[in-house]
DNA sequence: CCTTGACGTTTGAAGCTTAAAGCATTGCCG
DNA sequence: CGGCAATGCTTTAAGCTTCAAACGTCAAGG
């Protein structure tokens, strides 16, 4: 890449997708904005955590379920709870722990079982990111009205709902 | 990973952030059910064009924009339209190029340019793809009832607008 | 005890993604 | 005409991500 080209500034993923003769067209335009939406929002908090931190977003996820559950967790769980397979968390452990940030201790009841945990840096360089971030979703979602915000936090919370009880009925 | 652990039926990923003493604490969630759901659609999507046709989301994204543009795109205007690097553009297209589903010329008019098309095959593979992955989106957003759907559809339409005035603003 | 299956983690190969640097071409401007 | 910045693309290094296979451990049954 030449120049950073920002991202942000870029035409649309909106009516990406074309073609499709059938019906269906009105969930697929909310599936693209849904997708619009996110992508927007991630890639800048991205950068932004790469600007001020020089971090990345699965660094600091994994960092704020550490914070979050106080008292350590196993490789597995962290897993599931970021919704990423176990061998990315391997690999990103690696690296949080040769930062310092993190470290592990293998469980004394279940040897398979390592158990991770922030340090006093983690925490620290934790709590100065915590914050940062949660500016600047404030900042970038900060365009709704608390209103607008309240609905569709609740829309969402049917549409999350509604994928849950399909992605049970289909999945194999 | 010893079995696909399927992700889909993970614990969350929302409260996946805690800590931060301010207030802001509602647009947080938010920021998080909308990722929520994001993630739980593009796995599964991801998932289902890996099984059913062993392409994968970034491939089907580009085909898609050659598709609906019909006449041929340069390497940086599929890069603008997905909000992806210049570079990601480049290897993606000569994966796409080694399977015969897109073919590339050099532009006549500025020899840096390189257009990409669609083969005849790469017209034909993508009618198929397009076709599932409309239904499956359907389905996985079939739970919302349509009232619902134009409802968050408008009101993600406002949030898009809302942040791309902050990143506007912001972005240096 | 020993097998068997389940579970927790790691490894390896492949692909996606980015930022940054570099190359080639274009177009402008003095 | 001769720079010179902008543009289009490629390359490189590093990191993220997944799937699949492998390894070690555990727990239960025979």
């Amino acid at each position: 890449m030449t120049a950073p080209e920002g991202l942000a500034s870029s035409v649309d993923a909106e009516t990406a997708l074309a073609g499709a003769p059938e019906g269906h067209k009105d969930e697929l335009r909310l599936w693209l904005r849904l997708l619009t939406c996110t992508t927007l929002v991630e890639t800048e908090i991205r950068r932004r955590l790469r600007l001020a931190f020089g971090t990345t977003l699965p660094r600091f996820d994994l960092l704020a379920q550490l914070e979050r559950a106080g008292s350590g967790l196993t490789l597995g769980e962290i897993s599931r709870r970021m919704m990423v397979s176990n061998g990315n968390v391997t690999g990103l452990a690696a690296r949080l722990e040769a930062e310092g940030l993190i470290e592990r201790r293998t469980s004394p009841a279940d040897r398979r079982a390592q158990t991770l945990r922030l340090t006093q840096r983690g925490r620290r360089e934790f709590a100065r990111q915590s914050a940062a971030h949660e500016g600047w979703i404030a900042e970038l979602l900060g365009g709704l009205s608390a209103a607008d915000r309240a609905t569709l936090h609740r829309l969402l919370g049917r549409a999350k709902a509604g994928l849950r009880a399909a992605l049970q009925e289909a999945p194999p």
